[in-house]
Formats: C-alpha cells, sequence, structure tokens
DNA sequence: GGGGGAACTTTGGTATACAGTCTGCCGACG
DNA sequence: CGTCGGCAGACTGTATACCAAAGTTCCCCC
C-alpha cells in the first residue's frame, strides 16, 4: 500500500463513475427517482421489471433494493417486492429527533476539530451557495447546502456518524422536496451563523446554534407537513 | 463436502430450516462469530467458502455481506472480498461519541412516553438480569441486559431511532467482549437507576442519568481499551 | 351472486458460466 | 542481485436459466 513515490502527485479524479458497483448505481438511482418525486409513494416496484429498464441483470438490483429499505425510501413486503415507502408525519416527527441529537453532535465535534484546522471548507460552501442564491439557481442551492452539512460531518471526522447521517440526510431531502421552496436568504443567515459557531472552535456554542436552528425549522416545517402528510 | 482450507473455524450447525429469510440469518450466524471472537480481525470471508460452509448458495451470502460491511462488523474490498474488521481506539471513541447522543435520546423518550403507560416490561427486564447475576449466569445476565436496553428503545417509540440503534448495540457487545467481565451488581444499580428515571417520566433527568451512566463507563472502558487496541 | 380453484405473477433461492481483475510467483534480463 | 514482465490461479462481479413457494386474479360452476 506503501507509495513509493517520493513526490505524491496529484493522480487526478479517482476513477469515479466507472469504478462504482451496479448495485451502488442503481441504488442512486432509484433514490434520487423517489426523492425527486417521480416514482411515488405506493409504487411497486418489481425487480426484473427494474433489471430490464435498467439494462442489468436481477442480481445487482436485489442488492440495490435492501440498502433503500435499509435506508427507509422502500419497503419491502415478503414475497410481494419492494414498495416505495409513504412518508408519514410521525416519520417527519421520529426524523426531526434524531436530527436534533445527531446533528447537534455533529456540529460539536466539528467545533471541536475546528480548533486544529480553520474549516475553509465550509467557507466555500457558503459562498457558492450565496452565488447560487443570487443567481436564483435553486438546484445549485441545494448541492450548496447539501456540500454544508457535508463539510460539517466530514469535520466532525467520525466516519461512524457520517454512515449514520447518510440515509438520514437523504430522507431529509426527501422531505423538503414536499414543501414549497424556502427563502434562500433565511437559510443562508443560518448556515452563516453555524458556520461562525464552528469556526470558534466552542463545542457548547456551536451545539447550541444547531440546536436552536432546527428546533425552529422543525416547528415551521411540521406544521406545513401536517397539511400534506398522512398522520401516520 | 472436501474442505481444504488449513485454518478452519467451527461455523456451527448449518442454518436450521426457520421462516427468516436467508441472508438475514447468514448476516446474523456471520455477526455472531465476529462478536464472539471466533472469526478473528483480519480474516477473510470468502463467498463461495461460506455458502459451502453454510450449505447455502452464494446469492444469499453475497446479500449478507454489505450489510454487516454496513454494520461495520467486515470490510469490503472490491474484487477480493470481505475481510473481518478491526476495532480501533479511534472506533471504539466515536461509538462513544454516537452513544452519548443516541441512547441519551433514547432515554429521553422513553422517559416522555412512560409518562402513558408504565414501563412493566424494563422492570421484568431487571428482574431477569437479577436472577441471572445471582445465579451467576454470565450470557443469562449479557440477554437480560440487552433485553432492557431493547425496551428502552421499544418504549421510545421511534422505528428510525430503533433501526439506527441496532448495529450500534452490535458493536457495543462486540466491544465488551473484549473487555474482562464486569461487575454484575454494579451494571444492575446502573440500570435500576436509569428504569427509575425513566419510571418517573421527567424526559430530562433519564437523559441525565443516561448520559452521566455513559460518560462514566466511557471513562474507564476506554482506559481498559487503550492497552488492548491499535489506535487507529 | 358467492365460493372454490386453476392459472398467472413474482419473489426467494439455486446452479452454472464467464469475464475482469487482483495476487503471487517464477523466470529472464539488465 | 534486484527488478521487470508475464503467466497462472483465485475470487469477485454479473448474466442467464431454472425451480419452488406463495400471493393475486379471475373465471367458472354451483
Amino acid at each position: 500500500m506503501d507509495n513509493k513515490s517520493v513526490t505524491a502527485p496529484d493522480f487526478g479524479a479517482p476513477l469515479g463513475a466507472t469504478n462504482r458497483s451496479l448495485p451502488e448505481q442503481i441504488c442512486d438511482h432509484i433514490r434520487e427517482l423517489i426523492i425527486d418525486g417521480t416514482l411515488e409513494p405506493g409504487t411497486w416496484l418489481r425487480e426484473r421489471d427494474l433489471a430490464q429498464r435498467l439494462n442489468v441483470s436481477r442480481i445487482p438490483v436485489r442488492e440495490a433494493l435492501p440498502v433503500l429499505e435499509a435506508e427507509g425510501f422502500v419497503k419491502m413486503v415478503p414475497r410481494r417486492g419492494a414498495m416505495v415507502a409513504t412518508l408519514t408525519l410521525r416519520e417527519a416527527e421520529n426524523l426531526y429527533d434524531i436530527r436534533e441529537s445527531l446533528e447537534v453532535l455533529a456540529a460539536r465535534l466539528a467545533a471541536r476539530q475546528a480548533g486544529h484546522s480553520p474549516p475553509a471548507a465550509l467557507l466555500e460552501c457558503l459562498e457558492r451557495g450565496r452565488a447560487a442564491a443570487e443567481a436564483g439557481d435553486a438546484h445549485g442551492l441545494e448541492a450548496a447546502n447539501a456540500a454544508f452539512h457535508g463539510e460539517i460531518l466530514k469535520l466532525s471526522d467520525n466516519p461512524l456518524l457520517q454512515s449514520i447521517m447518510k440515509p438520514i440526510k437523504g430522507r431529509v431531502r426527501w422531505l423538503f422536496h414536499l414543501l414549497p421552496s424556502r427563502d434562500p436568504h433565511a437559510q443562508l443567515v443560518k448556515h452563516q451563523e453555524l458556520c461562525d459557531a464552528i469556526a470558534s472552535g466552542n463545542p457548547d456554542l456551536a451545539a447550541a446554534v444547531a440546536y436552536a436552528q432546527i428546533v425552529r425549522t422543525r416547528e415551521s416545517t411540521l406544521g406545513v407537513l401536517r397539511t400534506l402528510l398522512p398522520e401516520s
């Protein structure tokens, strides 16, 4: 595994697209279709159908579906197959309970680490978000926001936390896609605030800011969702 | 039938017929072998080998291994297969960071629910643990403790939290199997304390008690592990 | 009109085959 | 003596074909 080269040159992109396994690609593809609403809740996902459509065999599909179930996007019924899951109000509340714990933890750990290395990547995401917001690029803003939270996670330096948060973030995106688009400016202000708290290197402060922000969006978000989602 | 492998760990009975799905059984089986140390870190798990040993085909094995990877028991290397993961001190610390968040959340939610229905199941687990401890039945005590935490989770009434905690609990068990056996009486006292706090119906109290307990065991546990595990 | 059952559909699981790729070894060449 | 190149083996990744069990649908017969 040692890199014998004295100077470690930039080897460029890590062969991204071609290297990813088929099940992984299938999984990502279907997940996006679910999140953006193309596949509506209740839709049956049949292995042979998917395999044919995606031009692969059943095996990779069979491996992708359980992953999506573990992430909560799909519900598998024994001997019936997989159905696109239905988000309920109860689940949205459960999701917020988890976020109130884990995103606060992420902010706390990130602040702890930020003392050693100032979070330049965070500022960069913030800047990208600002640019996208001014350009009215909703998609770009969402990407920048996702990158921002991803950077916090990366900064927290806890791979286990990252792996747990991955499906959570997917479900949060799914939820937000149901909502009318939110105020870009308010999001930027919030992220700026959180970024500052983390950069301060004070874990308790960062945690408090993160907590306050999630509680605040929880109230407004669930208020809207109450009119959109089934109770349970 | 011919097993030429030089080192051949005992894989036990060949998967009795139950109603649970084959991948699930395989997953549980291998997980137990890893947790109890039969399969040592670094061991290669080859699909064909496992399939032959467990008397199933490759497909269910292929579906079980990614689950074990997601749970952190196994590391999959592309085109090489799966290797039993190595617990590191870093990972143990990461695990405790997560537990400090999520088990506290579980206790808080359980206390919130306990107001409506008194946690009889918790008391019953406690009693079972006490009986096992007096009988000197270490295995029974561990089962009772696991059941106790399972009941808290069930009480918290958040399926998402339960699904997240499942792999965490597995890893905690793995960790504890590396340690010299702990004082049964101290465990019982701790659980009694937590049970009381939850039964009080005061979420903040339950959370505080849970937090204090985890921090306390964190210190002692990591202290021992520092002498047993590789740094990272 | 309702009940029973046959045909169809779909997953769960098995067996087999083949290509790509990683490893390890061995031998040749500088 | 060391290093490079190639060869062989091993193992996964994926495809294909097949069978059994179970659920669904729908039609026929009472």
